[in-house]
DNA sequence: CAAATTAGTTTATGCCGTAAGGAGTTGCAA
DNA sequence: TTGCAACTCCTTACGGCATAAACTAATTTG
């Protein structure tokens, strides 16, 4: 049985892992390029000038080639992006020791992974849930999972926790992406701008507090406002958001593994033969 | 002071607030459309065909109109993405019950928001973290907070607690979107797609279980297999994911509710003083 | 050397957002 | 009533995008 588009899905899968491929000595000029030159031309581009400036004349320029070069190597664009991702992927710590619980590694994981997005904004923007299945991607996974399998917790739990996780991490890792694109994009400061709309709403949203109630009680708590050390203080905020977050999550976390702990040892007791 | 842009931010806070804008009668032949049968109509695209469908040709066209005549209503494309936003937040649910306690407010709160996305995928495509700041996004927050008040947490917390959970919901959302959209692409059903993908990875990743095998170990117990009730497997076990990451984070948050409220009685106890 | 095969270019197609200018419509002042 | 200003909407055009198709030039194989 042959299922629709399995050609192109062997090409790609075989583009990522980096299967061998045809043989090594063929007629006709020889390539200038390769699949890594290219994928790493894309990251410079995206790491620089971010996603939306991605094209494929972009990366060829950047290679002093045209954008038509590329396709002798790479399928599309989206399969170079799907290459991209992967190829990114690798630089992110594989080794968190288990030793001070499996708390601490899962933390350093996500602390790790959210840096990562920070210093790669653009990955951002390939949704994690389009299915790659890339070898970096399965190590990413079968580092988080070495970290959080200590919990004891059943493999199905675990599998919708790291998806929690990974969620968490990337939500955090836009908010504050897009924070620090803003400023370059408009030209104005934090404060300038959030000074400038909150004088708009003012003048267009003439009855917020009574429409607001809530909200403007959390503004005039202060959970809003820039408390005048203006530089870093959307950044120090959202640094913190994601390690509260963090932290509550893995809070939930830790319960459910007593629930499960607590039950695993009354069934126990309650004599092992199932 | 005038800051950059302020005029065009301006145009689009009256937009967003539906501010009354010029005088009725005016010359001129008399308006056929109108921001909001454009807002209407850019909907409408997005539902039926996805966010990479919207362009101002399809909206135009949906209206019996160029995509230039649009620009008399709206400034520019993102705005009117902007607008699509804001109007479509506005089919949320508002009023959530607290007399059964702030937990099972917030989670139908998060499932309504849940279905929501899924009702409008294209809404997961813009950033929730640029700041638009329509009334209809401040009726959300206002919703939830509402909520969550409940809680007595305070109010720095309470933001990171909803940036968190928005993040949940959104990732969540935002796999189970996916999910749907690949088999319509590719033409394959979930089923067939994995039998085919799993085949390419055996035959490309030869040592798979020695590099993975904390992956494998996870997939010998089932936690990434379809267990052959083939049909609505991969939707029924995203919307499981999703509950079980709600249900951990909110475990987490009542863990914060009561050493909150420990300390308020403690700090209360030592002398109501300050 | 000729044939086959390949890398890379040029050119072209059909999308996109939107700038510019023009045609037709309407209200108001003279 | 006429003329003008303000307005909506259209056509046309520009520069960008991904990529298909045809071509040139380099290289190995027979």
């Amino acid at each position: 049985m042959v299922f629709a588009g399995q050609g192109d899905a062997r090409r790609s899968m075989s583009l990522l892992w980096r299967a061998p491929g045809p043989p090594q000595v063929r007629p006709g000029p020889r390539p200038a390029l390769s699949v890594d030159l290219i994928v790493a031309a894309g990251i410079a581009v995206a790491d620089a000038e971010g996603m939306a400036a991605l094209s494929m004349r972009a990366v060829g320029e950047r290679l002093g080639r045209t954008a038509m070069a590329l396709y002798t190597y790479v399928p599309s664009k989206s399969e170079l992006v799907d290459l991209m991702y992967d190829h990114a992927l690798a630089e992110l710590p594989t080794g968190y020791d288990t030793a001070a619980g499996w708390r601490a590694a899962v933390t350093a994981w996500a602390e790790d992974l959210w840096e990562f997005y920070l210093r790669h904004p653009w990955m951002l923007q390939v949704s994690p849930a389009r299915p790659v299945l890339g070898p970096n991607e399965y190590v990413m996974l079968e580092t988080v999972l070495r970290a959080l399998r200590e919990s004891g917790l059943p493999a199905g739990v675990l599998r919708r926790v790291v998806g929690a996780l990974t969620h968490l991490v990337r939500g955090a890792a836009q908010t504050i992406a897009e924070t620090r694109r803003a400023p370059v994009e408009t030209g104005m400061s934090d404060d300038e701008w959030w000074y400038a709309r909150s004088a708009l709403l003012q003048e267009v949203a003439l009855d917020f507090t009574e429409r607001f109630p809530v909200v403007t009680w959390m503004e005039s708590e202060g959970a809003y406002r820039s408390e005048d050390e203006t530089v870093p203080y959307l950044e120090r905020e959202a640094r913190e958001a994601f390690a509260t977050g963090l932290g509550v999550f893995l809070d939930g976390v830790e319960a459910a593994v007593r629930r499960n702990d607590a039950g695993r040892a009354a069934r126990g007791a309650r004599g092992g033969a199932r």
